[in-house]
DNA sequence: TCGTGTGAACACGTTCACAGCC
DNA sequence: GGCTGTGAACGTGTTCACACGA
């Protein structure tokens, strides 16, 4: 990997002082996940150098915004040409941590928790599930693809002992809080929470959460508010032939541009 | 500009055609879903009041944020008192679509599929999964949790014949365009999307994604933040020592923020 | 010429602090 | 006194538009 690949970087380049955090809104690093995949996909597909406009167009974004958010990370675009695909997915990659080796522990292998052992999204982008943990005395010993289940109470030594970075918590709301200390006095500083409760954490430790039923509320919401707006006002395009609806249904179907 | 959100009769607002302006801000919506839960638990407990202190606090916000959010509904507390919990908990049910039926389709009951159709949470919160779809020959007929999983080709017909107002799409990603497009002509206008691509879809439909990979690789860049930041703080002293009763808020790394 | 990089304008969201009502 | 509801201040994030370099 190649690091700091020219120049004594114009605008500060971290030595090793007192130089403050680098300054990547927050909201910029989630976009630069997204970039990152679309750059591996790109490069499979064997393109080399990539616009603003395309990656931003590939990505969900507008160019505006992509090349305000690469710039946090300096400057590794040509102009008048683009970017580099191989160099600006190492920069990414270099960026987001995985440089380092990550090692995701998960607890709760029930439903939810066995669909996220065996996805393949996870090792595949980096993120090998390395530990798994439940109480189920049914699950506790099974294994899954090849990773046993051990008791929950060996988090904080299994977890330190293999390096866990990150934990996933999907067991149900209310083991939640106990399995995140057990994480937390294991060293684990970043956790992914799916149980639909308030993580109790110290201040080093960050929690993100992931709440399915939140999602699908927010998305009621815009049905609900669609009836009211919308309401006679089906939209002008042609209805098209689609399948024979149920009559009160109002497929408001539109064609796509 | 003006339109103020006035406070005007709990049911049917205004119902004049054009809209053009929000009244609730895209940010408070998810929040109105988590204080929906928290409502939900306190009427369990038997709690009838509750201020704004008490129920921004079980739900990890600040309270003027919480005022000011419940102000977009018009006014449902009592000053010097707070709020009714009964009567809040129907005010928010009703501003997010839980007073029309709703019904989720799940399309790919693969790994992430089978696990979000047992979910629990979902028909407990009001969110049926009426309708199953897969391509696979081995999972096509099938039933889990007593629905029958039928073929994608079927989508358009039974969501509209269902009412499905939700689409859920957890299949592989390059299935996922072709899925998207058969639940649009199957009137769905609302689409919670696992899968890792982005959708293209008219602008009539809303689309929200949940990406795995992205969620860690935020953690990702925190547990690197951390390494340059904290330094030495990271590496645990000999692995070798006892199971530390590590106190639970270590405060020994801080992270300038 | 073309596309990046970036200050400046703008929109959105959060926090403050206090008026108003119980 | 206590707590809600809300304008105004503030901060964060997004978009614009153009200078600059290949």
């Amino acid at each position: 990997m190649s690091l700091r690949p020219d120049t004594g970087a114009p605008s500060g380049a971290e030595a090793d002082g007192e130089r403050p955090v680098r300054p990547v809104p927050e909201a910029t690093v989630s976009r630069l996940a997204v970039y990152l995949r679309v750059l591996g996909e790109l490069r499979e597909q064997g393109v080399e150098t990539v616009s603003s406009e395309e990656l931003a167009g590939a990505s969900g974004v507008n160019s505006a915004k992509l090349r305000k958010d690469l710039s946090y990370l300096g400057s590794y675009g040509v102009r008048g040409v683009g970017y580099d695909v191989t160099s600006l997915q190492g920069r990414l990659q270099g960026e987001l941590g995985m440089d380092h080796r990550q090692s995701v522990g998960l607890v709760g292998v029930g439903n939810l928790g066995q669909a996220l052992a065996g996805y393949a999204g996870f090792a595949g982008r980096g993120f090998p599930v390395s530990a798994l943990f439940d109480v189920e005395p049914d699950l506790v010993g099974i294994e899954i693809n090849g990773i046993r289940v051990r008791h929950v109470r060996e988090i904080p030594e299994v977890c330190a002992a293999h390096g866990v970075t990150i934990g996933m918590i999907a067991t149900p709301g209310p083991a939640a809080q106990n399995v995140c200390d057990l994480l937390v006095e294991g060293g684990v500083q970043s956790i992914l929470n799916f149980a639909p409760v308030l993580l109790q954490v110290p201040d080093d430790v960050e929690v993100r959460k992931v709440d399915l039923s939140v999602e699908l509320q927010v998305l009621a919401f815009h049905v609900a508010r669609r009836h009211i707006a919308g309401d006679v006002a089906i939209p002008a395009d042609t209805p098209d032939g689609a399948a024979g609806a149920t009559g009160e249904t109002n497929g408001s179907v539109v064609s796509p541009r």
